[in-house]
DNA sequence: AAAATAAATGAACATCATGTTGATTATCCA
DNA sequence: TGGATAATCAACATGATGTTCATTTATTTT
């Protein structure tokens, strides 16, 4: 591949500037950061930031997509097949375990980019992600006329809450296992935020 | 009240100091924004700027406060009783459509800050007001062991999505109706976005 | 191992936004 | 109308930005 061709210490540089930006985005939030200070963290001299990035908004839109593109591999193992026979409520989607297994993998840059000093549009991103998986691969063949509720509304329902789960695990310290974390989103979602509670058995 | 103690070019320069900032947040966003933009765009001297507010991070707070305390004192009106004794899904909650017509009256400052360069911060302040409000109102009465998903969780999941739709609203140009909106809402949060699907009744 | 290539450094520079100050003008309120 | 105060204007120091160029250092290639 042509990987081999990238100079050692581009790649050396490179990673010491993503680290300290992540550094950086838990101790201060993105807005707050200066190129000096990246480069005073990654300890490399300010003009050689220059050689590899416009920005600081560059260099944050390249570490998302090195995100957003580590989760579309995952998604290409994703077939219609997997979501549609799993029940989903006792055997987790093993889609939805690789995608928390992924996110832990690179918890210190997306729990600082999706916490509250981090990227709306890093968001907004992974959001859109998520529609059009979950669009494509399930309610791409249904019938309008069987919804009770717009389908966009549906669609940005369940992203908006997909992505809330995975926020408040983020925060919370990630100490629930992947398993269990697909296990929790596949019964909310089955079954309904209402049913989950317990309250469905008393009144139905 | 001492709302008369205030001399009428404040409240002009601050009025005018906002708008610029709803504006400039539709053109730009908030990153991007400059006090001197801030101070051309209202016409008025930079040095007045700083006689009102700190910095343009102090006026982005001051007017999420002030959205925040809008939507507060619309929760006043809403009590127990509203909440568990309406089904949701012919009739409205009369909260949920206050709150979308009080959205909808700060559409352009709201639409701007929740968008993809707006604040991540504020949405996170809006999901914790709906996370006490559901908390609060439905769901601090419910039995732990009767969850089927850890309560944090769901919650998690339900004021995430609630945001989202907003969100999804607000971007789509509010096409919808408050009552509409409130409608959309209950429906899928009581019966679960699998059953407004309509898959719901070839299989059970 | 030596030569060729390319990355990193360090210093300097112009530019721009920031936040503050003091003097002056315009507006408000009683 | 007169006193109070908000807004303006000009000026200033400070610090971040993005760029340049000569030099040093690390790497790849031959």
């Amino acid at each position: 591949m042509s990987e081999r061709l990238v100079d050692r210490r581009i790649i050396r540089t490179k990673r010491m500037i993503r680290d300290a930006l992540t550094m950086l985005m838990e101790e201060k939030g993105f807005e707050a950061i200066t190129v000096r200070d990246l480069t005073e963290r990654a300890d490399i001299n300010r003009g050689t930031f220059y050689l590899h990035y416009e920005d600081k908004y560059d260099l944050l839109e390249q570490c998302e997509e090195e995100i957003i593109n580590g989760i579309k591999k995952l998604t290409l193992k994703l077939n219609l097949k997997d979501a549609l026979s799993f029940d989903g409520q006792k055997e987790p989607f093993p889609f939805i375990v690789y995608l928390f297994e992924y996110f832990h993998e690179n918890s210190s840059f997306m729990k600082a980019a999706l916490g509250p000093n981090g990227d709306a549009a890093f968001q907004e991103k992974l959001k859109e992600l998520i529609k059009n998986t979950f669009y494509q691969n399930i309610l791409s063949n249904l019938q309008q006329e069987d919804m009770l509720v717009p389908i966009d509304f549906l669609i940005a329902y369940i992203s908006s809450a997909n992505l809330g789960v995975i926020q408040h695990w983020l925060e919370s310290g990630m100490e629930k296992s992947p398993r269990e974390m697909a296990l929790i989103l596949a019964r909310i979602t089955l079954l309904g935020p209402r049913h989950v509670t317990g309250l469905y058995s008393k009144e139905k």
